[in-house]
DNA sequence: GGTGAAACGTAGGCCGT
DNA sequence: ACGGCCTACGTTTCACC
């Protein structure tokens, strides 16, 4: 991986629909290297694949906030019925699995704030073992290169 | 935006490089109908763009953590000026604005512990008006559909 | 929404460095 | 080992039905 390789990942990162020819050109190469590269990155696991980009408004999931959640268990069996619920919760885009004062931190999306409470109550406040939950709502993301 | 366009989305969220022929096979139709139906998702904004994804690991990001900011000022110039320094720092990948106990939530991306620790003290800590860190290290995320 | 045809891009073989 | 050139093949994209 040299400088050319995160210069092509860097322009794969902007637009990944981009043409073999158009990034070859980006990055001062012949479209046929430029092709290898890639395949070589995607051969070697660097890059995992391409994904389109969504309007969060757009889609119903303009409204987002961050959970702590703490659990009163911390026995596989109840991390595990955990990590099963909010795998199959829709709102919830992503569950981490933390060290610190809390055991996760989910960042869940909806439509709106009363969608959003509608899922505090009946999704996690219906699950055992859970006895800490601490919401904070996003209000702005200055910066959000997951999301760009 | 019909049942069809959410087909079309969910087929371009797994690969977004998908060809529009091979697209068009999926959701059953032709790829001149399905190319118009992309283009005008495109056109109104639902779709923003597309992008590659890497793999953290291969790309020195490893390691992974969520930091809780409060700020000891509240003013605009405190505000700005700490999400410059954020929109800078290239192992702030996500910066966002929240309400509650804190007014930062940051995801912090690095190839390693020290790593961190030395965005922790020479980033955060030089910082004016920071006067609350608390940090939760990710030690697995069994869901992250941000990321896939 | 489907069809067809021209313009365009892809992908692999081959050669030079 | 890596970049550039060429070419058959597939895809995109448009006017038109």
């Amino acid at each position: 991986m040299d400088a050319l390789d995160q210069k092509i990942l860097r322009e794969l990162q902007c637009d990944g629909r981009i043409s073999n020819v158009a990034l070859a050109e980006r990055v001062s190469l012949s479209p046929s290297a430029c092709l290898r590269r890639v395949q070589e990155l995607e051969r070697t696991g660097v890059i995992r694949g391409y994904r389109v980009v969504t309007s969060p408004e757009r889609m119903g999931r303009g409204f987002a906030a961050y959970v702590l959640v703490g659990l009163s268990s911390h026995t596989k069996a109840a991390q595990e019925g955990f990590e099963r619920a909010m795998s199959v919760a829709p709102e919830v885009v992503e569950c981490h699995n933390i060290a610190g004062a809390f055991e996760y931190l989910l960042r869940v999306e909806s439509a709106d704030l009363s969608e959003y409470k509608r899922f505090h109550t009946e999704v996690l406040g219906t699950q055992s073992h859970v006895h800490a939950i601490t919401s904070y709502i996003v209000m702005g993301s200055p910066k959000d290169e997951r999301a760009t």
